[in-house]
DNA sequence: TTGTAGGCGTTATCAG
DNA sequence: CTGATAACGCCTACAA
């Protein structure tokens, strides 16, 4: 089924068909519906190799995938998800490339002329895909910011402000703990996580608060919990694994929200599925799929010349995990 | 950057490169290395439309994601990733269609000439992705098992096996309850639910066991464990939210493999991230990723005229959630 | 062992 | 407003 098959069916040229489907000419009501029912009748649909080859456009976004795609799994699905939903609404397909691949993988899709535009996700703050992809031929969106960002694309979400939200909610407190990303997550050279400690201990000392941090470990969360509990902390700042933190604190028998503030960077469906809510600033994975997105058919549509850094604004949700502030100190 | 320049540079004709590329006739080495050294020199990387367009290959899989591909995300992120890079071990790229587009992203990806094979992914049991499969241009082979598979290609997990290696596992107890699979997964209607289901029931009947089926809703687990422990049950079978089960029944006192038994459906990573390992059966969400692209291989080689259901075996790996048999009863 | 040339299905330019 | 026709870059008979 190729559109010669439509312009026999229709009576009309092979070059009349494919005007009908890109609308770049007019075209009279009449021979319109003709094609319309040809291509309906067929059920054509055009050939995307053939279109590529002679369009120069793929309708492809290609996608870099995490090192270690399985921690953070929901995050990332919910990232993916709502690449592949936005680069629909502008037809365009997304194509799955692994970290394992790493540089050679963007050179692959980009030079071979796979996809139109890349999105980078998990950004290392010394990555090799940054340092290349100026070279390469198609614009390229990096999520996460790596050091030399030079004529990079880089979205993220703003963590440095979600930090200062969140120890200004816990600022009432003379001590704070930050319950952080365990070694798993720090040593995988992920920027974000300097960028929130910085601005959590800024905030901190702007405040008069004393910041303990505590990274936590994947294998002893519970215990962790425990001893920071033991040694009286009451002001608790979470930023990874936040069901088995709530679940250690109730195991103790505290409650947050009536025996301890306890506040979380965590999305709101996480937030929301225990007996009391947390107050939490989200990562909005979606918010910030979508933009890089939006920005990325930008250039391909030739308007925006903006580079560098975007940052997708923090906001906290204040739910019943904090008591009223003054009930302490 | 075409086959023509490499042709230019090596001093030989675009044919010889084409044909160097693909070994599909013999070379002599001096052309072979003349041409691989321009292609080197180059970069050139064969323009993947143009291939498609003149080969009718486009060395593309397109995956059909699941419907909510938030939930149960480690495992379908294992998934993912596993088929892509068991597509590139062949020199194929992945293409993602999300389940919202339904019947027609299958369409469109196959009758477009987008790839070569479709994975659909998160079969139901009546899932009208199955019954259009058959008239699709490519080879689709589906994740589960829809009720109608006459001339489909199915694989998936033997969770009947599993259902029968946990139960007998805990067989030597009067009563076992099972932490199954909520209202939010069992109304998606995926068949293998029932499958195990069934297959847990057959097997405690015949071993004179008398199963408990408690559906654990998501936003309930640690007081549904907490009833289950209070009203006396000592042997769990969990089939999800295994994290959270166990730290609910740390939450009591309770010691797996001490106070009590139990086993789990779950991957190895999660069965071992406790204090104390769980006995369990993986669903070996890699196996079933390999094992899916390497039969659909088979059929775009052309050999393997194999339609119908496989299983991929299931095994348990003991540990020291459950007590040396002879203990109890 | 290598070269020539036609065709794959679209897009887009040039005429009309 | 519409119709020919030349690319687009690669594959693969067919010749040599």
């Amino acid at each position: 089924m190729t559109s010669k098959d439509v312009a026999r069916v229709a009576g009309v040229s092979q070059s009349t068909v494919s005007y009908v489907m890109s609308g770049k000419r007019p075209i009279s009501e009449k021979t319109r519906r003709l094609v319309e029912d040809a291509i309906e009748q067929l059920t054509y649909l055009p050939n995307a190799g053939a279109r590529a080859l002679a369009s120069q456009r793929t309708q492809v976004i290609a996608v870099a995938m995490p090192f270690d795609p399985t921690s953070g799994a929901a995050g990332l699905m919910a990232f993916i998800e709502e690449i592949t939903l936005a680069a629909r609404r502008r037809d365009h397909d997304v194509l799955l490339v692994t970290a394992a691949e790493g540089v050679d993988g963007l050179r692959r899709v980009a030079g071979g002329a796979r996809c139109d535009a890349i999105v980078v996700m998990e950004v290392r703050t010394d990555d090799p895909r940054a340092r290349i992809a100026r070279d390469l031929r198609v614009p390229t969106m990096f999520v996460g910011f790596p050091a030399d960002r030079e004529g990079l694309h880089c979205i993220d979400f703003d963590f440095e402000g979600g930090a200062r939200l969140l120890v200004a909610e816990l600022a009432h407190h003379r001590r704070v703990t930050v319950l952080g990303w365990g070694p798993e997550v720090v040593e995988r050279d992920l920027n974000y996580v300097r960028r929130f400690r910085v601005a959590a201990e800024e905030t901190a000392a702007a405040r008069g608060v004393e910041l303990d941090w505590v990274p936590v470990g994947h294998d002893r969360v519970e215990e962790q919990v425990r001893e920071v509990l033991d040694a009286g902390s009451r002001a608790l700042l979470v930023t990874t694994h936040l069901a088995r933190v709530v679940h250690a604190v109730q195991g103790t028998g505290l409650r947050p929200g009536t025996d301890l503030d306890l506040v979380a960077l965590a999305t709101d469906a996480d937030a929301t599925a225990f007996p009391v809510p947390v107050t939490a600033v989200s990562q909005h994975p979606r918010d910030v799929s979508r933009q890089a997105l939006q920005r990325l058919f930008e250039l391909l549509d030739g308007g925006a010349r903006d580079t560098g850094v975007r940052l997708v604004p923090a906001s906290l949700v204040r739910r019943s995990s904090v008591r009223p502030t003054g009930s302490t100190r």
